[in-house]
RNA sequence: GUCCCGUUAGCUCAGCCGGUAGAGCAUUUCACUUUUAAUGAAGGGGUCGAUGGUUCGAAUCCAUCACGGGACACCA
């Protein structure tokens, strides 16, 4: 790469003008002792001062010159360090001789990252200030920050030099702090219920647990083909064969598909298993869960979330079936007729596959009709065996499961069931995902015996469920798209020539 | 994968019935010792996403491609 532009190469020789002035521009250490945001707790007594000022105290500040209003022999400066903005007053005068008009005014600019010592006073217009007579440059920024108002729109921008995105937007970097306090308080959430935190492998012989199409890499000293995860399930599952009874994972799973608003290829899931337990206790769980959230993260418990309010004071829980014809309007002579689905799907000129069974058509219903319309936080129960593979039959109802999902804003964000842990049973499903696979489904599950022997050995009555981290951040941070809860989304490569095309 | 929209100075954006590029901020020079997107004056800065076509002439019209955004499809 190259640094041919203008504006950079008079930012380099302002370095280099730097040096030849004895001063390092890139220095390897820093006096700050106080933050920003200390500086002006500590000092809003200095408003009730009579002279609003206070030479005795003395404080050294480190930031990056963010705004700079130069007024010939004094000049104002608005710095920033994560905690916080602080207005600084350089005056001439009161630095040593010649440094402010050879040194301070030329060579310094927005953009750097400077250290400042001084005392705290209040300006004219009312503005908690810091009054200097030291200043050293830490950091040279040789590029251009954006501009000082508007900040950085382009999204695409934003995204690829998230770095710029952080230092112009501190609402973005608020959003990151949340998500990481969402991971935070999951983990100790977890941990103070018993749960053991554990780490089973990204690269898998067979990708398991889910329905989806997997990343494929190499292994070169065995020759062998590996598949990032898309789905921690069947390891944690044999953990609990293994004799743990409360299991968590939080990290990443990978799937190779299709990318918008709220699909990463790779996204951060919590998945917990829990012996001696069925779905029912997870749905008090998941409650549980979000209060600790709230309480912890202090959001108000209506959120909005675009043009909506989500409330979370108001979970509820409704079956699958039920939701069809109570939320969906679906005719209840239709909901469980495989015919009369497909008339009734055809009738709304939607298009309708035959080959489907019918709790796959209701599944199909359920998407179309009642999803969307899920605002505020509801469990849906009960959901068809077809399209439950791992889960275990109600008692009652062999053709339903013990399961639910959570869905809040029209959006899945929980999965959850009592976990299948009849090895015959979990053979056979394995059996027919392999015979769908064969019939076309690319997405079918693969069969993995080893899985299928662990079960063999008896897994204790467990209950099992993941929590997309991602969309539950987007929830509390009303954002829209994933890319803005994460702080490096995938992007195309911008020069094509820079990935090999195999074509 | 389909459709729609976008891509112009470091940043934010105008310009688009075709006549060879503009503003604000930033930058450079000058003035200014309490400013709040400071102010005033003067200057510099562009392969108008890429390639091809139409035309005497293309930022502008057409085609293809790339990247981004949105919707749909797919996908839990």
């Amino acid at each position: 790469m190259t640094f041919d532009n203008q504006y950079v190469v008079q930012r380099i020789d302002k370095a280099n003008a730097l040096r030849a002035a004895g001063i390092d521009p890139y220095a390897n250490h820093s006096q700050r002792n106080t933050t920003i945001q200390k500086f002006h707790n500590v000092n809003s007594d200095l408003f009730n001062l009579e002279d609003k000022r206070d030479e005795h105290r003395h404080y050294t500040i480190a930031g990056r010159i963010m705004l700079y209003r130069l007024m010939g022999k004094a000049s104002f400066l608005k710095i920033e360090d994560e905690s916080g903005m602080l207005q600084i007053y350089v005056a001439r005068d009161n630095l040593p001789e010649n440094f402010y008009n050879d040194v301070f005014k030329k060579l310094i600019e927005v953009g750097d990252i400077i250290e400042v010592s001084g005392y705290p006073f209040v300006t004219q217009q009312g503005e908690l200030s810091l009054h200097v007579d030291t200043l050293k440059i830490l950091t040279k920024a040789i590029s251009p920050l954006p501009e000082k108002f508007h900040g950085i729109q382009d999204k695409e921008l934003r995204y690829r030099q998230r770095y710029l995105d952080l230092i112009m937007n501190s609402q973005v970097r608020k959003t990151f702090q949340i998500r990481s306090q969402v991971i935070s308080l999951t983990r100790r959430f977890f941990e103070d219920k018993g749960f053991l935190e554990v780490e089973t492998p990204m690269m898998h012989p067979i990708a398991g647990g889910a329905n989806a199409k997997p990343f494929v890499t190499h292994h070169n000293a065995l020759g062998i083909d590996r598949f990032l995860r898309i789905a921690p399930e069947l390891y944690l599952k044999r953990l609990i064969v293994g004799g743990f009874e409360a299991v968590f994972e939080i990290n990443r799973n990978f799937r190779n598909e299709g990318m918008d608003a709220t699909h990463n290829p790779e996204f951060t899931s919590i998945e917990f298993y829990w012996a001696f337990k069925t779905y029912k206790d997870l749905i008090i769980l998941t409650k549980e869960y979000f209060e600790y959230l709230f309480d912890h993260l202090n959001l108000p418990k209506r959120l909005p979330h675009g043009d909506i309010e989500i409330d979370f004071d108001c979970f509820t829980e409704i079956e699958l079936i039920e939701s069809l014809t109570v939320i969906g309007g679906v005719p209840a002579d239709v909901v469980n007729n495989k015919e009369k689905i497909l008339d009734y799907l055809r009738a709304q000129k939607l298009e309708a596959k035959v080959t489907l069974n019918l709790g796959q058509l209701q599944g199909e219903l359920f998407d179309e009709f009642v999803e969307a319309k899920l605002i505020n936080p509801t469990f849906i129960t009960h959901y068809p065996v077809e399209i439950s593979p791992l889960a275990r039959r109600n008692d009652a109802r062999p053709e339903l499961t013990d399961r639910f999902e959570l869905f809040i804003a029209g959006r899945e964000i929980a999965n959850a069931f009592s976990e299948l842990n009849d090895p015959l049973d979990q053979l056979e499903r394995f059996e027919g995902q392999m015979a769908a696979k064969d019939s076309g489904d690319d997405e079918a599950h693969e069969m993995d015996e080893d899985f299928v022997t662990a079960l063999s050995y008896g897994m204790a009555p467990t209950a099992g469920q993941g929590i997309g981290i991602d969309r539950l951040v987007m929830m509390l941070t009303n954002q829209h798209s994933i890319r803005d809860v994460l702080l490096f989304p995938a992007m195309k490569p911008l020069n094509p020539n820079q990935q090999g095309e195999e074509e």
